[in-house]
Order: structure tokens, then sequence, then C-alpha cells
RNA sequence: UGGGAUGUAGCCAAGUCGGUAAGGCAACGGACUUUGACUCCGUCAUUCGUAGGUUCGAGUCCUGCCAUCCCAGCCA
């Protein structure tokens, strides 16, 4: 961790001049979950910057459950939200802090807000409330119970408390100003009757506190110094500094916003990610497609290549969108150091070296890692009958083609050079069989007279090959931006339909029998891949974390097949 | 005739007191290569939303304009 988040961004920059102004001033974060759903990579931005402002600073960052809305809140994502955290690396020290811890302190504190005159008893409903509101460009008008007294105001709230009134008959507002251009300061409802019980207070209570204003004390209560949150709460500072004044608190705790995430090609909307699961979009909240954290991790991101790209994407309060490109980068650049290589061929088709005895079987060497020579190096068998991919041979290459084709002679890696003879092809023209001659001198690569091939290619032993199922993963969805989104659009529409391919027969080494759910390997000349937890008995599932560069695709693709 | 925020390359993003546009991703050349990967070298903003102004000098200061995003939950 230590590592990371080394850049500065502007809040560093305001903390540094605290630190000037304030010498010795301990810095403490927090951060603040509702648990109400999953993570998704927007949160890990959240999470890094929070912890890790935190960490730079030699102070504190406070996990803290938001659970002030006992409708909303659900233990069981409590424990997720710890598990996620924890994967990511960052430690809370086992201090793990609920918002209803500070019901009792904001009550006091209201009643404090209703002795000074700050707050009253309004006795509005909702639909009233909305239109003694105002709208954007028109001020809200003061409620007709604005003016009572702070004793009665005091015993109507008491009455709140103690369950006298019926949900939604009364609430507790703020006593601002209906005129305010920021609608967050037209007299903000502060305390609404919920007869419910809360997950962690049970039944002690049947008035709740708005975030609004529970959120400050929350802070203040914990010496939170900075708060920090997304840009969308930028117009509530105003309040936020409001509940401090009134309640007595200082120049800390400060809020301040920054700018949330946004991925091309990709979803980070809570409400929109439970559409397309609850839809069977996909297959859940851990489903490698989508971006929740869990999806990730089963995709095989690592920790590390998530908070890399956090950290390359900076800090800044501009609407932005950052390319995919940029986290797929984050990921090969570290999986290219520490993912030992492996030969799978995912789309087969046979190989006969006529040449070569048909019981004979060879134990080959190969390089696990030419990155990291510690990773050493691991016995491939090789014989008469192999896989190669279906796409490394072509009956009428193009000019830049150089794989397998007739007549041409190419290297299998850690093997032998191969030449191409002869192939057979099916009524539809599909080949079904490709046979070479072997050179016995190139034994493990390299041609005792110095001549060259351009082409290497990957390949399985036939009847060493381990059946596997590979699922490879594409973009979520086919649009870069929500600018790009059609008209009226839902989130299921969203789904790219290719996002997902299943392959069910690919060959694979028969190193990789020992694969554990999680390990990562790059898949030599394909991309990395990692192993799925559906990976039973002699079941193996891999699934594609991200292809490799592909320069060819982009040749080819720009048409020198009609060379 | 609401309030708030933001505009620097295809995408992110640095730019302190005004001194002559960091870095990353992508892209494009080339070298190397037993992965068309990796690595390495090179190219990629006469210009900072826009129009004026101040100044010897403006992305940085001033004024006007334009564009985009957020806000009308008893959600967070």
């Amino acid at each position: 961790m230590d590592k990371q988040f080394e850049s500065s961004n502007f809040i560093h920059e305001e903390i540094d001049r605290d630190l000037v102004k304030y010498p010795g001033l301990k810095i403490h974060t927090r951060f603040p979950p509702e648990p109400s759903g999953f993570f998704h990579i927007g949160h890990v931005k959240a999470i890094s910057l929070n912890f890790a402002t935190a960490e730079k600073y030699g102070g504190l960052c406070n996990l803290r459950m938001d659970d002030t809305n006992p409708i909303l809140e659900k233990k069981e994502y409590v424990d997720a939200i710890q598990r996620d955290i924890k994967w990511l690396g960052f430690t809370w020290h086992e201090r793990v802090f609920y918002a209803s811890e500070y019901f009792d302190q904001c009550f006091e504190y209201a009643l404090k807000l209703i002795d000074e005159g700050n707050a009253f008893v309004c006795d509005l409903n909702a639909d009233e409330l909305r239109e003694y509101r105002g709208t954007l460009t028109e001020p809200g008008k003061n409620s007709p119970y604005r003016e009572r007294t702070p004793e009665e105001n005091r015993r109507l709230f008491l009455g709140m408390k103690d369950g006298l009134y019926e949900d939604g008959t009364r609430t507790l507002r703020a006593r601002i100003d209906m005129k305010s251009g920021n609608i967050n300061m037209r007299d903000p409802v502060i305390y609404r009757i919920m007869h419910k019980e809360h997950s962690h207070t049970g039944n002690k209570w049947v008035i709740y506190p708005m975030y609004d204003y529970a959120h400050p004390i929350q802070d203040a209560i914990e010496g939170i110094t900075h708060s920090l949150c997304d840009v969308g709460f930028e117009d509530h500072r105003p309040l936020y500094e409001w509940v401090l004044e009134k309640t007595g608190y200082g120049e800390f705790p400060k809020q301040r916003e920054f700018a949330r995430l946004n991925i091309t090609h990709t979803i980070t909307s809570k409400r929109k990610l439970r559409d397309i699961v609850e839809a069977g979009k996909v297959a859940g909240w851990d489903d490698p497609r989508i971006p929740t954290i869990a999806g990730l991790r089963r995709r095989g991101y690592t920790p590390s290549s998530l908070l890399a790209f956090i950290d390359k994407v900076g800090v800044a309060k501009t609407y932005s969108v950052v390319d995919m490109a940029l986290l797929e980068f984050c990921i090969r650049d570290e999986l290219n150091k520490s993912a030992c290589r492996v030969m799978a061929v995912l789309d087969p088709v046979k190989v006969v070296i006529t040449n070569y005895d048909a019981g004979m079987t060879e134990e080959l060497l190969a390089e696990n890692n030419p990155e990291d020579p510690e990773a050493g190096s691991r016995i491939v068998p090789f014989s008469r009958e192999l896989y190669i991919e279906r796409d490394d041979f072509m009956i009428d290459p193009p000019r830049k083609f150089f794989r397998l084709s007739p007549g041409n002679e190419v290297r299998l890696k850690n093997a032998y050079f191969i030449t191409c003879t002869d192939f057979n092809i099916d009524d539809s023209g599909s080949v079904t069989e490709i046979r070479c001659t072997y050179d016995p001198l190139s034994k493990g690569g390299n041609s005792p007279d110095g001549r060259k091939v351009k082409g290497t290619l990957h390949w399985v032993s036939a009847k060493h090959a381990l059946d596997a199922e590979i699922r490879l993963y594409d973009r979520l969805t086919q649009y870069a931006t929500p600018s790009e989104y059609p008209e009226n659009s839902n989130a299921t529409d969203l789904v790219n339909p290719d996002s997902l391919l299943i392959i069910n027969d690919a060959k694979l080494e028969p190193s990789l029998l020992s694969a554990k759910a999680g390990d990562r390997f790059q898949f030599m000349r394909n991309g990395y891949f990692c192993c799925d937890p559906d990976t039973k008995g002699d079941k193996i599932v891999f699934n594609r974390i991200v292809p490799l560069r592909d320069t060819w695709a982009k040749i080819s693709d720009n048409g020198v097949k009609n060379d």
C-alpha cells in the first residue's frame, strides 16, 4: 500500500495548507458507506482517497456505517463492505463506527436547536412541504408552523420521539431561509418519524435524523478533520456548515468534494447495476462483466491494479469519463511482471507431425516468466498430434501473415520448427487437420543452421491436453458514455449481447491441472486469465481478465488480408 | 431575473508569486523479440471554452459571453 497514492491533488494541497496553519493537526478522514448495496469501482476511488489520505498524513480513517435510514439498510451488506475494503488492502484497525451510535447526541443537539430558535416542528405533510418549498427559480414560502415557540416545539418534538404521532404527520425542520437560492437551505427536514425497527438500534427510536443533519455531527464527534464526498454534495456544504455552527463546532470538520468516477463501456450507477442483476442479464453481483468489486475480483483484477488505476486517474472536480483502456493497462502491466506463462489453445485445430514417432513423447523445458527469472521453468509434453489455434493457420494468407500456411515454416514455442505440407478440409471448407513435418535439429526452438522463422505459435499436445471451459468477457455495454445511450433506454438494454462468449472445448497444457480458483496466468499470445471458482473436480473454468495487446488484429482489420 | 460547480490534446490530468504548456492512457512511426506480447527509441497542444482588457510578458489577473454537469426525497 505504501507506494499507492503518492500523487497529490487539490485536497492534499489544502490539507498541506491546513497543516501550516495548525501545526500538529491530526488529519482524520472517514469513509461512510450506507449498508444498502454492493460496492463498485466508483467506491474504490472514495475508499482509496479517504484511507490513503489518512495514511499519507499519519492519521486515521474511520469506517462508519451510515445507517440513518432503517428502511434502506441491511445487516448483510455490512459484512460485504468490510470484506471488500479489507480485500483492497486498507485497515480500519477493527474500529467500525455506526451513525446510529450518535442518535442520542443528535437528539440532544436537536433540542438545543429548538431552544435557540433554530429548529421547529412542522405539521405540513409531504405534498404540502413540496408546495411550500418553491421551485428552482421561485422562492419557497414559510411554513405556517414556523413561528411556534421553543416551548411548543420542544413538547411536540418530545412527542415525536415518544411515538405519539403517525409516520409522515410531523417533521423537525431547521429554521434557515425559505428564500435561499440553495434549496437545501429552505428549512430542510432534519428529523422524520419512522415507526420501523433499526438493524442496529432495534426499537429504541421512532424518529430518525436525516443525513444532512446527522453527518456533520457524526464527523464532529469523531474528530474528523476532512470529510470527503462526491460533488453531488457540494450544494449541501452550506447546510453542513450551518449545522456545525449552530451546534457549536468550529473550522473542522470541513467537507470537500471530488468528482465521482465514470469509465467508458461500463456502468457505475448503483440503480442501473441493480436493474441488470435483478433482470438476470448477468449472473449475479459477482458476475465478472460488471464493475462491482466482487465482479472485478472474480474477473481476476488484483487490488493493486485497481489502486494503481485510481491513482492514475487522479482527483479533481471536473466531470469525466475515464477510458476503460487505462484500467486494462493497469492489470496487464502488473500481470506481465507476475503471471506465469502457459499454453492454452482456445479454438483448437489438429496438427499432425508426419515425421514424428507415433508412440513417442518428449518432455520439453519451458520458461515460466521471461520477466521474472525467479519464476523458474516447467515441463511441457510434446507428441505427434498437437492442437494449435485455428487463427494461426491460413490456406491462402495475406502478405504480412507470418504464421502457418502451406509450405511455410514456423516455430512451435519451446519445441521445434515445423513446415506445413498438407491439410484437410470438410465440406464447408473449414480446416479439419493440418499436416506438417518437423526439423529434429531445431529442438528447443532454434535451428543449428541459424535460419530464422517469423512466426512462433503456442500449442498443446493432443493426448496430454486438458479440456477446459473458457469464458471470454467483453465490454459490459457497447456504448462508450451515457451520452451515447439510446433515448429512453433502460439499464437492461445497455448490456452488450456479446459481453460473454463461452468456449467449451479449449485445450490446456497439463501443468494447469493444479490451478486453483483465483490463480492468474498469461495464456501465451491470448491474454491474462483467472481460474474461476466454478472449477471443481475435473471441470476446469477460466475467465479472461483482459486480452493481450494485439497489433496483428489491427493490421488485419485494416484490410491487409486483401493485399 | 434561482443557486452551485466545471471548462488545458482522442481520454484522464499537472500547471506555485503572471516568465513562455508536466506526466499517464490511447494512437502513430521505428528498433528488439522463441509471445505480432513485453521492453526501448521517436512523433503527438504556437495553444489552454470564447471575446475583449491590464502587462514588456497571461493557461495563470480583470470584464463580458458561451457550453456542460448537479440541486425542487420526510434518500444517502
